[in-house]
DNA sequence: AAAAAAGCCGATAACGTTCTCGATAACTTG
DNA sequence: CAAGTTATCGAGAACGTTATCGGCTTTTTT
């Protein structure tokens, strides 16, 4: 099957009897052009179905209507929730998105990202995994003027917009919500070092305990990955330990179910002995017995809105960059009733 | 932060005073020029940070290096997997995958193909949420000549590269599974009519049931949704009826997860009364207590094979519409142990 | 040693679109 | 009615790259 050869503004130019520059200002709606004609040309390009080529456009105008988003994962529901909601802003203005994975490795981040041909990128959207200390890679883009807008997983060293669920609060309110519900000696196990989420995450969990008195246990703060197997180790670990906490806040609900089905193994009764709070509000939460209660992140929004920002600073180029904070809300779930 | 000029190959050859012709066959390694000035533009383009522009080298090659993807959703794990399996290949090969998300609408699904700008991308990859029947939307677009390669949800009447899991054979080894478990009235809750995979596994189905001896009851095979809450829904009407299954097996794990959630608050033992099997190996299915037997559909292969085989037609106009069966395997959990 | 071939390179057109500028005709203005 | 405005349009360049073709050297062939 050979490729039909698609219509351009010269067929509809050729057919009308009249120049392509007329037919291209009648198509964008441009000055210059008479009602007359200007209808005759729409009506001319609806029948022979003309699309608009976007390179040529976008070698003229110098754009792509390109994304790129840079990020860790997709197939975890925070992501894959974010995505949806980038790809739906991105639509209705005309954009599509490209997307980047990076697989948790920083080294295949800066990899992407030395390899983004800029010049067919109008904007970057990026969820940080490498160390937000040395983010050259993404300080080398922006210096070329290319829009950049991060979420979630962002890094204060960059001057950027930035989109983040409320993840201090989220971290005290669930926190509050176990020293409310009778747990005193509670545990956080979170993420690697680095990404600012962590810090404001472990932040709330800290200022949670000050507001009640509570003494902090260093050894009860364990910096690990971000998944299933790692909130089972973290658990492993804190029974190694001659004091135990009552519950434990993990810093995300995969980390959450993880530590929840390590004490089940433990014969540890979830809820009555050891209080488990998470964050996200991931499906699993909801379906594991006993369920979890977890802060919901506003995963569609964030995406949205960095979109919405990073649109933006595409079409104005001295729009300042701002942080914008999206609030969850607490779950109450099975483990956290005693 | 006004954007800094990309370089071009008229820099490097002003740079190395040779023409732009000579530039261009040098770095795409071609005919008619020699090894020397072949690294001295090669190291000049490296020293400059050179990166060729998309548009341009599209709007002269007919190209974009854009490869569409159509699909229901992203949220859920079996698309999110897919995706990242035909992200992996569309990366290696150079292309970006420019997502579509028609929502479960098939209305959506028409005015998105039908506002393709065809002549930005290189291919399709679809997977159907309208009814199989009538897809003249898609039918028009390999009209043109656009390669266009089906997963998942495929069509019988569209005549292209078809991609998809072994539904018959999973279907029906996990319904021999139950039937070996002990189970002898086995409902099916599964999903709306029109998708082939339904199609498939309700053959594997009755062919399972039929190769026992087993008698098919009409009112234990039950069209709806795929969602979690139509699998709550169908389990309610099965417990309507007067002749109760003792078994379910359900055309996803989604539906698994509504089914045994239901049949919990009805106090039902799974397992021990009634068994349940589902479809996919969605984590769901393995974090839900019971856990639940499944059927894992290899969703990463699925995404990276229909990627390659569209990449194949795009390559070669000629290349024969081909349909690959992805084998998956039998998950034996508690859901089916009496 | 002459003829043929091969190696290497540059000039130019082309891809589809937009933008700048100038041209023409119609319309105002005083 | 002459001069200036306004409305409408077309010609041509430009965006960055590749493809075609022709020309000049150098090498190979006979």
């Amino acid at each position: 099957m050979k490729r039909a050869r698609p219509v351009t503004i010269k067929d509809i130019a050729r057919e009308l009897n009249i120049s392509v520059a007329t037919v291209s200002r009648a198509i964008r709606n441009s000055y210059d052009v008479s009602e007359e004609t200007r209808n005759r040309v729409l009506e001319m390009s609806k029948d022979l179905n003309y699309r608009p080529n976007f390179n040529a456009t976008g070698l003229v105008n110098h754009t792509s209507h390109n994304i790129a988003v840079i990020l860790p994962h997709i197939t975890s529901y925070y992501f894959s929730t974010v995505i949806a909601g980038i790809q739906s802003i991105a639509y209705k203005n005309g954009y599509n998105i490209i997307l980047h994975l990076t697989d948790e490795s920083a080294e295949r981040e800066v990899i992407i990202a030395r390899d983004l041909s800029l010049s067919s990128i109008d904007g970057i959207l990026v969820s940080l995994t490498s160390k937000p200390e040395k983010c050259d890679h993404l300080k080398e883009i922006m210096n070329q003027g290319v829009p950049l807008v991060l979420f979630d997983r962002v890094a204060e060293s960059i001057h950027a917009s930035k989109v983040m669920q409320n993840d201090y609060e989220g971290a005290f309110v669930v926190v509050e919500h176990l020293i409310k519900s009778g747990y005193k000696n509670i545990a956080h196990i979170t993420g690697p070092h680095g990404p600012s989420i962590i810090k404001h995450r472990v932040n709330g969990y800290l200022d949670a305990l000050k507001k009640y008195n509570l003494t902090v246990n260093e050894e009860w703060i364990i910096h690990s990955e971000f998944n299933m197997l790692s909130g089972r180790e973290d658990v492993k670990k804190l029974w190694n330990n001659k004091n135990k906490p009552d519950a434990i806040f993990a810093v995300n609900d995969k980390k959450a179910v993880g530590a929840v089905l390590e004490l089940k193994e433990k014969k540890v009764v979830i809820g009555k002995d050891v209080g488990v709070g998470g964050f996200t509000n991931d499906p699993l939460a909801a379906i594991i017995s006993p369920s979890i209660t977890t802060y919901e992140a506003p995963a569609l929004e964030v995406g949205q809105q960095c979109c919405e920002l990073l649109l933006k600073h595409i079409k104005s180029s001295n729009f300042q960059p701002r942080e914008v904070v999206i609030k969850g809300r607490l779950i109450v779930r099975e483990s956290s009733k005693k």
